[in-house]
DNA sequence: CTTAAATGGGACCAATTTGGTACTGTTTGA
DNA sequence: TCAAACAGTACCAAATTGGTCCCATTTAAG
């Protein structure tokens, strides 16, 4: 069904947290209190998201996890990538058409990675501060922080629209 | 990884086929000849297709499957809903919130749902006709077919950019 | 110097999903 | 009547996923 797993799921919840107070120092154990989460697996998603470089770690005493870098340059498309590898839907994307058994077929793949190359720019378009976000009243924060994203979906449809001048 | 699973795979090269010949009616083992993939599987995969109303199918001796509607008609987002579903990142999108167990993180749930938003349509902007499109010398089949989510692109990323003329 | 708090890196396991096969029934044209 | 073809479903092996556990290493604090 196209999806992201669990775990990258819980990723972009954590660093919703961490996004809130971009400069602090987070452990695993405390993240995992604040969200409901067994410990344990906090602990996997963080060091994975370390070792792609989104989080920087302390260790020792007194150590933890901090943003890598500013929250709103660090998009769900690297959270996935840290977590699960590179974004490809098909295995002719990933593999550079050597894992395609018949040769017609490969073919079709230049389509394939168009349309991967869409869904890696959606998920590049959302960085995990603009997911952090809770809904204002009058939820203006989503219009502005999905805007982006929908500007080009109406260019993708054939309607008109405007261009987008912020943020970005 | 974020992918469709290789029935969903199998079933885009095997609706290629039909698309080349929009009024034919073709047996499942005779689109397994084609391809190369096992009877069975084949079979498998014309009968989901069928059930999502993608194809029409003719029971009996000269039966066979032929397509519901023109071949521009069906998108790739059909083709994956009718095999694999609802197109859902995530399980608070499908399940509707109730799937989700923990408040906070079901605030996020509005992005997802954009994030999903954008994926479905440039899955609902590729058709199995414009997939199955043999690659051209001068790759003008290429440039058209994509030009609504390449489009879609070019404003999403805040840049110009050159179009693509090959497929690597 | 010792200890406790913390990350780093795996191994490991149960449960689910996926990929594929097999079988039985139904329809239909020749 | 028969064979070709779809309809439905059960089934199984392999891969993936979700989650736990363990141990080594680092580091601040007493």
């Amino acid at each position: 069904m196209i999806r992201i797993n669990r775990e990258t799921d819980y990723a972009t919840a954590i660093l919703g947290i961490m996004a809130e107070e971009p400069e602090a120092c987070f452990s695993a154990t405390g993240l995992a209190e604040r969200r409901g989460l067994p410990g344990p697996v906090v602990s996997k998603i963080l060091k994975q998201l370390a070792r792609g470089g989104l989080l920087h770690s302390q260790r020792g005493a007194k150590g933890g996890y901090s943003l890598a870098r500013d929250a709103d340059a660090i998009s769900i498309a690297e959270v996935i990538m840290a977590m699960e590898g590179p974004i490809a839907l098909t295995d002719c994307i990933e593999g550079g058409g050597d894992a395609c058994q018949f040769h017609a077929h490969c073919a079709l793949s230049s389509n394939w990675s168009r349309i991967n190359d869409a869904i890696y720019r959606a998920l590049q378009d959302v960085s995990i501060k603009e997911m952090s976000a809770p809904l204002a009243d009058d939820h203006q924060g989503l219009r502005d922080m999905g805007r982006h994203v929908r500007e080009s979906l109406d260019v993708a449809g054939g309607r008109v629209m405007a261009f987008r001048s912020d943020h970005g």
